[in-house]
DNA sequence: TAGCATTGCATAGCTAACTATGTAATATTA
DNA sequence: TAATATTACATAGTTAGCTATGCAATGCTA
């Protein structure tokens, strides 16, 4: 009950129920904000591409986008170039809560945080990277 | 992208996957293990004894104590005092894997966290606690 | 250029989390 | 003791992740 594994899952449990809650009056989930990020960076990306900049699989991020579609966040356009792609793009409610969802976001890492010094914090992401590294590595070579 | 809870996510997303594939051939998935190991400790709680344990909502335990029930896991029989609960029981099968799903367990652990000395893994367990400590407090208070 | 392979995206079906709500049994109280 | 409140559990409906698979468009090659 005190594995890393057990205390990572719980810890993100959590993280993610304070985002949903702070980002509701916004009109969006937890699930929309990788995607948001990228579009807010950069519009009318494809799914191919917004793919490569929110690592999850692209079965999920096709029904995020539907559910974004669907909550008037973004819409697709025809592909100019090719029948099978489709560029997505926010719509003026999708640019309109950008700002305010930045602020929110920094606002909850500052303060959950906020318990640990600026070396700790960098100590504690530092540990998570060499974590992960060692997941990607362990399953993609035996 | 970087932010403390878009990684602790991805790291959880990562480490459940990595149990789910390895823990397969016991014929039981990520989202039975706690239950399990409550059961190891002491058959025949109730669900509300249960519940006490795991560190999920009710609702939760009790789709996944009927997705156990429905892999031969556990069984649910009456309970002797008090007709609106019922007592969980680990099955042969559900008794059989144990020692194994503890060793794969604690063998994920090891693995994942070869790259951290013992000082660094008992700080990153020490770092979540504390972020766990003060969302608790975050949230409750306001 | 006809046929096959690949690509881009969608869909189906699963687990697992959540909140909200329903239902029957038990406990409390006027 | 009859009415009400509480409890134990189940169910419905949502998000969000996964794998597997389907389908149409595009690209490649014999």
């Amino acid at each position: 009950m005190n594995s890393a594994g057990y205390v990572v899952n719980n810890l993100a449990r959590l993280l993610v129920e304070v985002l949903r809650k702070r980002i509701a009056p916004l009109g969006i989930v937890p699930g929309q904000f990788p995607t948001l990020l990228a579009l807010w960076e950069k519009d009318g990306l494809t799914q191919k591409e917004l793919l490569a900049l929110v690592d999850i699989e692209q079965a999920t991020l096709a029904n995020t986008l539907t559910r974004m579609e669907r909550d008037g966040l973004i819409s697709r356009k025809e592909h100019p170039a090719d029948a099978r792609a489709r560029t997505i793009h926010l719509t003026d409610q999708g640019q309109s809560i950008r700002d305010e969802a930045y602020r929110t976001a920094m606002q909850i890492n500052e303060e959950v945080l906020a318990d640990l010094s600026d070396e700790e914090t960098e100590a504690f992401l530092g540990y998570m990277h060499r974590i992960i590294g060692r997941i990607k590595e362990v399953e993609t070579k035996p």
